[in-house]
DNA sequence: AACTATTTATAAGA
DNA sequence: TTCTTATAAATAGTT
């Protein structure tokens, strides 16, 4: 329909191409318009040129919303679904994780052992015995390291003027320790795997023994 | 263009109607057909007659997916992010609750110290002794429970004809507290809170105490 | 962006 | 539905 037939292939002049899909563009809107009101349809028509440029046509009876829930009715297909159940699938994966961990961390704070046989009772005691030790152990080199600085420290500032104001320092640090006794009582009781831990103070007292 | 001229109307005919729909909906689908070759454009068309059939065409250089991230592009127009973000958020904060939950195990099984500063540690101990110490009891009670149904069984079996099988049951039954007895004697060691447990056992004397 | 010769789409009828 | 065909409408090439 023009001067000359034209075979329906790609355009390769630029120029034309544009100017033909811009003419074709508008008469596909008009007939899609026009199917619209004389058969009351509902029609969306969305275009993208080869340079990118967007258009679109959309009956004045729906929404571009209502024709994809209307197109994922029609077809079966869902595009949204499979990513969408995916996340939904991992979602219900890491709250399920999510659960037996704080059911594990119940469990081990002493709580839901009604669920635990003996067997898994013994079993996690001995977890528990283990673990223990080593958060002992851990708090043990923690004081240690805690006290060689400070002996260090005392040590640098006797060498340096002679005038060692340990005062502020000493009580400070030692507020970290408020039950380091004790604690150091308990761990002899516990310890039975690994030599008993002991504190060398120097000549500084600090009452940790 | 046809034997007469029409006005752009709805067509009240419903066959009529349908048949113009027919028509014109291929007519629509070809156009927009050559419009994708011959220009190199992407293009959706999604269709629905009046009676909620569905047609659709669309480029063979895209998907509906690929058509609909274009639009959301081109007209900033979202149709589902905020669902999806709102699970996505979801998702995350689940994520990193569970990193939470994974580290506090970690560090109740004695590991990851280092992060904890030592009021932490001690806290940490603190929580630990007390959760072995609900856990020992647990099991204790739990032996407590067993011995005692083993009595009432056994008390039954007495009772009922003067014949007294105790050997294989009791041997399963014990097979189940392979270090009954230790467990009880660490038991006194910890126990520091509430008076000792103590087993009775009426006249069978199942080697417990 | 207009023009217009020509092709194409389609309304009505079969 | 599909085919036919007279006629309306779209548009290719030109200005």
């Amino acid at each position: 329909m023009g001067r000359g037939k034209i075979e329906i292939k790609k355009i390769e002049n630029a120029t034309n191409r544009q100017v033909t899909y811009s003419k074709r563009r508008n008469g596909l809107f008009k007939k899609a318009q026009e199917l619209t009101v004389l058969c009351d349809a509902k029609v969306s028509l969305i275009m993208f040129s080869s340079t990118g440029k967007f258009h679109e046509f959309l009956s004045p009876n729906i929404s571009t919303k209502g024709v994809f829930d209307l197109y994922q009715k029609a077809t079966g297909i869902d595009l949204w679904n499979s990513h969408y159940e995916r996340m939904d699938e991992n979602y219900r994966r890491l709250k399920e994780i999510n659960k037996k961990l704080r059911r594990e961390i119940r469990q081990r704070m002493g709580g839901d052992l009604n669920e635990l046989n003996i067997k898994e009772l013994q079993a996690l005691e001995a977890k528990m015995d283990s673990s223990l030790l080593a958060i002992r152990e851990r708090k043990v080199r923690n004081l240690e390291e805690r006290h060689a600085n400070l002996v260090m420290d005392l040590a640098k500032l006797d060498d340096q003027d002679g005038i060692v104001e340990t005062g502020g320092y000493y009580e400070s640090t030692m507020g970290l320790l408020p039950t380091g006794a004790s604690n150091l009582y308990a761990l002899r009781l516990y310890q039975n795997q690994q030599p008993p831990l002991v504190l060398h103070h120097g000549t500084n007292d600090l009452r940790l023994a």
